[in-house]
DNA sequence: GCCCAGTTCC
């Protein structure tokens, strides 16, 4: 809860600040004391010194007034009441204060599987509305005209000719492109500018269309043409100005170019021109939508600051955009308490950015605190503030609470736009609603809300998911037909689902069809392919194409490199994938940066891959054993990462703790794991302590980081546990590895895991079962123990299988009608259902009474070092399983 | 005149 939230600022999430505690509230009693305080503090550090400088500017006189409307608070208070009602935390699932738990080292990205594409949106209902807009009544028939008449090129043309003696000059010309722009069209926007340019007289005025066309066309994410105006600006005298400027700063931003844009402003001030105001904010926006790490942000306020330019109140909401982008809650949560104690009007995007934050951190309760507080300030939670938390909740794999929170929505009178309406279809794709699906769309078209390419990319995305191909196919036709124009993403989805289904001639002709439209390619595209080409066919396309990424200028991320990993712990040792001539692993890798001088032809090359792809039709063959040579290729990559300054993340850690449980060496598992604590010990370090047996000694590092395990992705942390668990499995670590899934469990990391009648072992990797299958029987044994009766009828559920596509027939079954026997638990499958085995209360009774049972069901570890009188008790295993 | 919020993706 945001009112529990401590004066002073937790460190362990956010790396700038790490040592560097932010001023407690109250400091500002006597603000002096601290800033001399400070400033020798971090004399050493320039950047942590602004920060702080920033942090301890002077309080400001109280706010006489605050923004926002002043619409009824009643239908706030009971929007608020709605959705409170729905976010009953779970009482049986406590915090984990974790007693003297070591504070984390891991920053926000460790447990982020957030996106690594941040490009902004078009908003059409959040541009200047252009109502109040100094224009003359020509301007509207000229808009008509233009709408009716110019389709085209010359018909536009016309219509302009045609209205020119009556339209008066620049106000009336702004009035005309900002409307193209609401429409989304770019063409008319750039033509209209080019006639209009020759039409104002001043260059003053000339300066003034050339930097809102540059504005228009960026928020359109047609930065090229945002970049072709502000050059002929430059080039005919009346672009070299802050103003353009700052407008090319931002249209890079919109289109996630944030490297682009610091070039801009470098530019800018060599060209002796001073930032201001909004070039900053802009610049910092840009960053946020580029998502670029914190540093660098607040190198920029840094700069700012010494340039004597105060933050604002966009500057405090970009600064919060930031933080919500890349997860930097504790940042967030500084910088919103900061515009109070400064005397910041927060407007109703503080409170909604802030929101977002929040709900993407997963504290979906400190996000309804906030909103809950917005009436008090004027404000009423809107649209924006409901669809931000029906997709907070949604992501949370909340869907129930989400849904009602929608429901709330319609309740309320909120007229539903195309965003909210995208949440909602996702949310009922992702739970196989088709139905409910179709009948969205009709509300869609009956209440008049278009759908955009961010809809059908949605629809595309889950009926792919679903492996619906036909749905897919069905649905791009539609989008085609609705002449909604696909953009890069829709290409994205194509091709990472079609590859995926093993459907290449389909991937190959929407990659085919992204080149016609002209749309270049981004690092998650790339991602896609390379993860097509690590799961389809060879790890060497693979890291070829990443060599081709690089070097036409596309900085592969974090998830390019663990699509890598994950294949070289899973194929690396397919011989045809090298030609006989394997180089050496990690060299092969090493030189990823050389290289530049090659032809780029990565077209043809990558469709030569899907070639390959289509007509081979053969999977990567598979090889039980792994050995060195693989275990060094991984830590060749992940010193490739590091170099790169690419932050591995709890995938990474999966897929190498993966690569251990397939590799057969226990010396070079351990090995690998050794070297890995070199670059993060805290991580690695547990994953090797326990793989050595000091269980003891490296419980509480372990209980800390499963700490920052918790607020992931509902995919993602038992996707970690069954990675852990399989590795210590796979290695005799068997009570570890039991100590490991039971604590998974008292997280709710999978979802009602046990009851005495049912184990549902379904997401559970075959190590986690089968430890989870030692402990569940233990469990029921105490039942029986206890003299009490256990339930006519016993179920095990394997579902089926997290990587089997035929129900009941994964994997994971064979393990557990393997381990079963292997105990000789009186379990059979059951007749119609060939992914669970059943078993009677009273049959599984007799069996536990049985003298040899409860040996067989005691896991030992094979190596151990206990920690003769340790500090750190484990809890044991009825303690945990209960 | 230039700058800020919610959806779709590896």
């Amino acid at each position: 809860m945001a009112s529990s939230t401590p004066p002073h600022y937790s460190l362990t999430a956010w790396k700038p600040y790490q040592n560097h505690p932010y001023p407690q509230r109250n400091h500002r009693q006597n603000p002096n004391h601290h800033h001399q305080h400070n400033n020798r503090r971090h004399r050493n550090n320039p950047k942590l010194a602004a920060a702080h400088k920033f942090a301890l500017a002077k309080p400001p006189l109280p706010s006489p007034h605050n923004s926002g409307n002043a619409a009824s608070a009643t239908a706030a208070a009971a929007a608020t009441a709605a959705a409170t009602a729905n976010d009953t935390e779970d009482p049986t699932f406590p915090s984990l204060p974790a007693l003297n738990a070591p504070k984390s080292d891991l920053g926000p990205e460790f447990s982020g599987r957030r996106s690594t594409r941040f490009v902004s949106k078009m908003h059409p209902g959040r541009h200047k509305t252009n109502v109040g807009a100094r224009r003359t009544s020509v301007a509207d028939e000229a808009l008509q005209h233009a709408l009716r008449y110019g389709k085209d090129e010359r018909g536009l043309q016309n219509v302009l000719l045609t209205f020119e003696p009556k339209l008066c000059g620049f106000g009336d010309y702004t009035f005309l492109l900002r409307e193209f722009g609401n429409r989304s069209d770019h063409l008319k926007v750039v033509r209209c500018f080019e006639f209009a340019v020759r039409r104002v007289r001043r260059k003053n005025e000339q300066g003034k269309l050339a930097s809102v066309t540059i504005s228009i066309l960026g928020k359109l994410k047609k930065v090229g043409l945002a970049r072709s105006v502000f050059d002929t600006a430059l080039r005919e005298g009346y672009g070299n100005n802050v103003r353009a400027y700052s407008a090319l700063i931002s249209a890079y931003g919109h289109s996630g170019k944030s490297r682009e844009a610091i070039k801009v402003f470098q530019t800018m001030k060599n060209s002796g021109l001073k930032p201001n105001l909004v070039t900053f904010n802009a610049l910092i926006d840009a960053y946020g939508k580029g998502g670029v790490e914190l540093d660098k942000v607040l190198q920029i306020l840094d700069e700012m600051l010494k340039n004597g330019i105060q933050p604002d109140r966009i500057t405090y909401n970009s600064l919060l955009a930031v933080c919500s982008r890349g997860g930097y809650l504790e940042a967030a949560k500084h910088w919103f308490d900061e515009m109070v104690y400064k005397g910041i009007d927060q407007d109703d995007v503080t409170y909604n950015t802030y929101i977002d934050a929040l709900c993407k951190c997963g504290q979906l309760d400190s996000a309804i605190e906030i909103m809950s507080q917005m009436p008090a300030k004027n404000m009423v939670p809107n649209l924006v503030t409901h669809s931000t938390m029906v997709a907070g909740y949604a992501k949370a794999g909340r869907s129930d609470e989400a849904l009602s929170i929608f429901n709330n929505m319609r309740f309320l009178g909120f007229k539903l736009d195309t965003i909210s309406y995208n949440t909602l279809l996702k949310i009922h794709l992702e739970l196989g609603d088709f139905q409910e699906v179709v009948d969205i769309c009709k509300e869609m078209d009956d209440r008049g809300v278009p759908k955009d390419a961010g809809t059908y990319n949605a629809l595309l995305a889950g009926y792919g998911k679903q492996k619906k191909y036909d749905g897919m196919t069905r649905v791009y036709k539609e989008m085609n037909a609705a002449q909604v124009c696909p953009n890069l993403l829709t290409y994205t989805t194509l091709i990472d689902l079609y590859s995926k289904a093993g459907l290449y001639r389909e991937a190959m002709d929407a990659f085919k069809e992204l080149k016609q439209a002209g749309l270049e390619l981004d690092v998650v595209l790339y991602s896609a392919l390379i993860n097509a080409l690590c799961k389809n066919a060879s790890v060497d396309s693979a890291v070829s194409l990443l060599h081709e990424m690089t070097r036409v200028g596309i900085s592969p991320n974090v998830v390019t490199y663990n699509s890598i990993i994950d294949a070289l712990g899973r194929y690396m040792t397919a011989e045809a994938d090298f030609g006989g001539s394997r180089p050496s692993c990690p060299m092969f890798i090493e030189d990823l940066t050389e290289n530049k001088t090659a032809d780029a032809k990565e077209d043809s090359r990558i469709m030569k891959y899907f070639g390959q792809l289509a007509s081979e039709r053969v999977g990567p063959s598979k090889k039980d054993s792994r050995g060195r040579q693989e275990i060094l290729c991984i830590l060749g990559v992940f010193k490739k990462m590091h170099e790169l300054e690419i932050k591995p993340n709890v995938v990474t850690f999966s897929a190498i703790l993966n690569a251990c449980s397939r590799c057969n060496s226990f010396e070079d598992a351990a090995m690998l794991l050794e070297e890995l604590c070199m670059f993060d010990n805290q991580v690695y370090g547990v994953a090797h302590g326990l793989l050595m047996g000091y269980r003891e000694a490296m419980w509480v590092q372990a209980l800390s980081l499963f700490d920052e395990v918790r607020h992931m992705d509902p995919e993602t942390a038992p996707a970690f546990y069954n990675a852990l668990t399989d590795m210590l499995w796979h290695f005799g670590q068997r009570r570890g590895a039991q100590l490991v899934v039971l604590e998974g469990k008292r997280r709710r990391v999978w979802d009602n895991v046990w009851s005495d009648s049912c184990l549902d072992l379904h997401l559970m990797s075959s190590g986690a079962a089968r430890a989870m299958v030692h402990a569940w029987l233990l469990n029921i044994r105490s039942i029986v123990y206890e003299g009490r009766e256990l339930p006519k009828l016993l179920s095990i559920l394997t579902g089926w299988g997290k990587h089997s596509k035929v129900v009941g027939d994964g994997a994971l079954r064979r393990a557990i009608e393997g381990l079963l026997t292997g105990l000789g638990a009186p379990f059979q499958l059951a007749k119609c259902n060939i992914g669970r085995f059943v078993s009677t209360g009273s049959v599984v009774a007799t069996w536990l009474r049985e003298s040899g049972t409860l040996k067989v069901l005691v896991l030992e570890d094979d190596r151990s070092h206990p920690t003769s009188g340790g500090i750190h008790k484990i809890p044991d295993l009825q303690t945990l399983a209960l």
